[in-house]
DNA sequence: TAACACTTGTTTTTT
DNA sequence: ACAAGTGTTA
């Protein structure tokens, strides 16, 4: 331990060494904040503290993981099990699920996605008769969600003048009602939305003493990563468990507080300390990760907030590069430039494609860089995008898991009753419904006993009913003996889902079929995973429990590839690379049009910006672009007042940067003439290609393969010509490689298979010949 | 009831 | 441009 303790700077180290009260660590960009925790832990457990009196809250998933092995580098794997590390709600989750008789719900209940949520609150809307032109579920759940986030329940909301007014404003004055039929709804179905894992646990808290108590006495110590983006409700769970002891340690930036759109309260950290007035505060301000000139640049940027914890970020390492500021003519050129600069970086030094992101405000921007990246046969890997527990097929498959596993789930009964197809309809749905509702019962009650429920359905649709329920009904007896894995796979066979996904031989229909494996092999690593942990046989409500607060950067990280990281900047908090861009610095877009009114949303963009630059340990480029195409139109676009933020002194900028004055819309027609004149000159001069060459690039690029590259799940260097070796198929020749939305498929010609389409992200196979 | 064409909103970020 | 939701037709 005590060399453990050397290898820290004299702030870190007393950070790690205090453990008697509260303490507030704000840590600047790149100045070693996961390391103070994670030396904290271990030191904490060298002290003699067991594993399991400590709660180690993160942000999200990736970054628990992270720290628990680090952890267990430290002291042992066996040691860092048993810490209770993770985020708020899936730590949450599980204490609810162990307390949840206490506050009226099964411990099996089902956590309900943004999706659900909507889904649920569309079909509230539609009961209620009210205008679905003003009431969208998605922001009548964001206004929900709000209240939530500051634990106003529906009785509050319809008594709280204010928020009347407000909604009275935007002409939604009813949302009050749908909050509450929402909220009724979800317990109906034994089901919590993401909200209420945190509702409900400070429910359980202020309502059961006891059980608070229990919580409060184990909880020994209590450790809060990213402490700047937390809401209200996990502010005062956080508070409630400390309150006792007091030996509570946040760590965080105010500098990097991103989320308030989530209900994030920049506030619990400028004001932690008037919660505990007794707190000791440290502030990291050595960068380690980045040149003197980014960190400076960073700084001059982040000045021009107001309101923020003063600190002073600096960096001992090497003065670096200025900061390059790219002005390009069009998206499609900025897409260009960044790949021309990564290819030219490559040539002139030697970085691995691994050491390069970009970075965007919007997952819209991503499409750009691909094809530009593809074009120079850059591979690269892309975060974000829907995740693969979003999918149609999986959200189906997963609801049949749900049902199983709470009969009362509403949402996945509406999902699978007709899927697939079963001559169920929507009028028969709606006649279970309302006898559900005017019995104050579950779908499934009804479903179990039609009789008894006075449903009235012609005798076909009582046999296709009870074939349903018959099914559903061997599921639920299967699921006493069988584990996760096993279950899921008769389901998926019994169901008939395999039979539609294995029969459909479109392209679409085969990239679900290639899906649902997937998820099948997802369930029986997780089954073999924890069988290998010394876990009990894994039933399908341990995957659902987990899966549901899973998200898609969980799925696959195989970080140190050999690939250029594409990614929202938000996604990119707590990452750092070699050589960063930070692309798309345009009014509207960065700062975001929607945040550019208010005082506070300009300087949450602000930070957002500061973030992305402090990525950077060797480089950073910025870019943006003078039009841009968005919603189907070409607009110009002013540079963003971002730029002038920064001093100049860090910067080495081509052209000017006082904004042109050009801010007109031009219309489609008119730019695409524009595109095909002008050639832009960067140092790499361009020939745009013709409307139809542009298009036809979309569709049907082809790939070549650098041989260097190593053949991953994604086969990135795959082109025409090739011979494979399939898993399935055997031998065969590709023939072509085309896009489709965000994956590629290869058409190959097999030997004995004749000629099929694979998705290259599932697809498994060799390459023989080239 | 299912398939299809049509209309509409969407694009800020995510546990 | 695109996906998702809605309404219309077979």
């Amino acid at each position: 331990m005590e060399k453990l303790l050397d290898s820290l700077n004299d702030v870190q180290r007393a950070a790690v060494q205090f453990c008697d009260g509260p303490s507030l660590v704000i840590a600047g960009a790149g100045s070693g904040k996961t390391r103070v925790l994670t030396y904290k832990i271990a030191y904490l457990l060298e002290q003699g503290l067991p594993p399991y009196y400590i709660l180690a809250l993160t942000f999200t998933n990736k970054a628990s993981r992270e720290m628990k092995s680090r952890i267990a580098e430290l002291v042992g794997e066996k040691r860092a099990r048993r810490l209770w590390m993770g985020t708020f709600h899936s730590i949450f989750s599980r204490i609810l699920r162990s307390e949840a008789e206490a506050i009226g719900f099964q411990s099996n209940f089902t956590i309900f996605d943004t999706s659900d949520s909507n889904n649920l609150i569309r079909l509230i809307i539609k009961e209620l008769k009210l205008d679905d032109k003003l009431y969208r579920p998605a922001g009548v759940h964001g206004q929900i969600s709000r209240a939530k986030n500051s634990l106003i329940t529906p009785k509050m909301y319809a008594a709280n003048a204010e928020i009347l007014d407000y909604d009275r404003m935007s002409r939604r004055p009813r949302i009050f009602e749908i909050y509450e039929r929402y909220q009724n709804r979800l317990r109906a179905a034994n089901s919590m939305d993401f909200d209420d894992l945190l509702v409900y646990t400070n429910i359980l808290f202020r309502d059961h003493p006891d059980v608070l108590e229990k919580y409060r006495n184990q909880f020994q110590y209590i450790l809060v990563d990213e402490y700047q983006d937390t809401n209200f409700a996990q502010h005062l769970i956080v508070k409630q468990l400390a309150d006792a002891h007091h030996r509570v340690c946040v760590v965080g930036d105010d500098a990097q507080s991103i989320y308030s759109f989530r209900g994030a309260n920049i506030d619990n950290i400028l004001k932690f300390k008037s919660n505990y007035p007794e707190t000791q505060i440290f502030k990291l301000e050595q960068n380690y990760r980045s040149t003197q000139n980014i960190v400076n640049a960073a700084n001059s940027l982040i000045k021009k907030n107001t309101e923020q914890i003063a600190k002073d970020v600096f960096s001992e390492n090497e003065e670096g590069e200025k900061i390059e500021v790219i002005q390009a003519f069009s998206d499609f050129e900025e897409g260009l430039i960044v790949a021309n600069k990564i290819a030219r970086m490559r040539l002139e030094q030697h970085p691995s494609y691994g050491d390069f992101a970009i970075l965007y405000r919007t997952n819209a921007q991503s499409r750009i860089f691909e094809e530009a990246l593809r074009k120079k046969n850059i591979p690269y890997r892309i975060y974000g995008g829907l995740s693969f527990y979003q999918r149609k097929e999986i959200k189906d498959i997963i609801s049949y898991f749900r049902l199983i596993v709470n009969r009362s789930d509403e949402d996945a009964f509406r999902r699978i009753v007709n899927y697939p197809a079963r001559g169920i309809g929507d009028v028969t749905v709606g006649k279970i419904s309302s006898s559900a509702q005017l019995h104050g019962v579950s779908l499934w009650k009804v479903l179990s006993e039609p009789l008894a429920y006075n449903l009235e359905v012609n005798s076909g649709t009582a046999k296709k009913l009870t074939g349903f329920y018959e099914l559903m009904s061997r599921f639920m007896e299967q699921n006493e003996q069988l584990n996760a894995y096993e279950l899921a796979q008769l389901v998926v066979k019994e169901s008939g889902i395999a039979k539609e996904a294995y029969d459909d031989m479109t392209p679409e229909g085969m990239s679900r079929a290639q899906n649902v494996q997937e998820l099948l092999s997802a369930i029986n690593e997780f089954v073999d995973t924890r069988l290998e942990e010394g876990e009990e046989n894994l039933k399908l409500v341990d995957f659902l429990s987990e899966v549901s607060l899973l998200t898609d950067q969980d799925t696959d990280q195989g970080s140190d590839d050999e690939k250029v990281t594409l990614m929202t900047i938000h996604s990119a908090k707590g990452l750092e690379f070699e050589h960063v861009f930070v692309v798309g610095l345009e009014e509207d877009l960065f700062p975001s049009s929607m945040a550019k009114n208010e005082m506070r949303g300009l300087e949450e963009e602000r930070r957002l910006f500061y973030v992305a630059v402090t990525r950077a340990k060797k480089t950073c480029t910025i870019t943006w672009a003078k039009s841009r195409f968005r919603n189907g139109q070409t607009n110009m676009c002013r540079q963003s007042r971002f730029l002038t933020d920064m001093d100049e002194r860090f910067l080495s900028v081509d052209g000017n940067l006082e904004a042109g004055s050009d801010s007109s819309p031009v219309a489609g027609g008119f730019w695409e003439t524009m595109r095909q004149e002008r050639v832009q000159s960067n140092g790499a001069s361009y020939t745009p290609p013709s409307r139809r060459e542009y298009a036809d690039s979309k569709k049907r690029s082809s790939v070549q393969s650098s041989s260097s590259m190593p053949l991953s799940k994604e086969a990135v260097g795959l082109r025409e010509g090739q011979v494979i070796e399939h898993e399935r198929f055997g031998r065969g020749v590709v023939t072509a490689i085309e896009m489709d939305g965000s994956n590629r498929r290869a058409f190959v010609d097999f030997e004995s298979a004749g000629r099929k389409q694979l998705l290259l992200k599932f697809a498994k196979f060799k390459i023989v010949e080239e």
